[in-house]
DNA sequence: ATACGCCCCTGGTGGC
DNA sequence: TGCCACCAGGGGCGTA
């Protein structure tokens, strides 16, 4: 799916298409995304503003008039379709939910895997909803430092690379971001997380930062099924370094004889990509 | 508490 | 061209 960044450049698109804009209507093609909508979903969105967002982990949070807030996950195939007023575009396929604002705009929950996650939440208590009460901290953040995460890994014997996974340890990275991250932190994915001397800690919460920082500013990543809600692309794909990449020379040690280039490794059935020269 | 396998679902790709 | 295995940006659940 969508990681932090592509989320973080979707809740903006939405933001700005979005934002004082009221909800005229509201049409649920299909209820059984991963969770079940819930059944008052229309009738709640329907006449409401849209006040506010924000975003969470991987989560999106769409703040209406009247207290309550729409939660949306975009899971591994999810998108949000913004068509301008008259655009007359037929509904793309695997549609699910379709909101329609007060000028025109569509706005369409779009996943053909349906693990995405549309839900309510009171807005006060935004952060109590089940999915959201247990997320670690937000990577971009200040409390986000070496102190925090060295605590969190303190004992781990998991490798470094599904730990990163666990949102709770952090929020918002997914398998793309903790390859790269791992990369700039010269950190081998199998490194036993406990075990890592506070210097690649520190090295490791800096690389996290650099990274998502760079991504945000790419406009995230686009590969077989991710765009922004209007259509452009991201184009942080081309800055991956390891991503992707098994089998092509390491960027950061060309020609160096030690070097066997960039490696694929599963681990807890997801694909590592690093380079067993540089990180250790 | 932690760690791992399995499962949810659809589509794209590459091999035969 | 057809079929099939495998892979994919996530995460919840049950089991050791």
């Amino acid at each position: 799916m969508p990681e932090l960044p592509e989320v973080e450049t979707v809740m903006r698109g939405m933001a700005g298409r979005l934002l004082g804009q009221v909800i005229a209507h509201a049409a649920l093609r299909r209820a059984d995304l991963r969770r079940a909508v819930p059944p008052d979903f229309v009738r709640v969105v329907t006449g409401a503003r849209v006040i506010g967002f924000r975003r969470r982990g991987k989560y999106i949070l769409m703040r209406l008039a009247g207290g309550q807030s729409v939660l949306w996950h975009l899971g591994m195939s999810g998108r949000i379709v913004l068509t301008p007023p008259g655009a007359n575009a037929p509904e793309p396929a695997h549609c699910h939910l379709v909101l329609m604002t007060g000028t025109g705009v569509r706005v369409g929950f779009v996943d053909p895997r349906r693990f995405g996650l549309v839900d309510l939440v009171a807005s006060a208590a935004e952060d109590a909803h089940p999915r959201l009460s247990g997320l670690g901290p937000e990577p971009l953040e200040d409390g986000f430092t070496g102190a925090l995460l060295a605590a969190t890994l303190s004992g781990r014997r998991s490798p470094i690379k599904t730990a990163l996974l666990d949102q709770r340890v952090v929020a918002g990275l997914g398998n793309i971001y903790v390859a790269e991250s791992l990369f700039r932190a010269r950190l081998h994915p199998a490194r036993p997380a406990g075990a890592i001397p506070r210097a690649g800690i520190a090295r490791l919460v800096a690389a996290i930062r650099e990274t998502l920082g760079e991504a945000i500013a790419a406009g995230g990543s686009s590969l077989r099924d991710y765009v922004q809600p209007e259509g452009e692309l991201g184009y942080f794909q081309h800055a991956w370094r390891v991503y992707g990449r098994a089998g092509a020379p390491c960027p950061d040690c060309p020609g160096a004889p030690a070097c066997a280039g960039v490696l694929r490794l599963v681990q807890a059935g997801r694909s590592s990509f690093y380079c067993p020269r540089k990180q250790r």
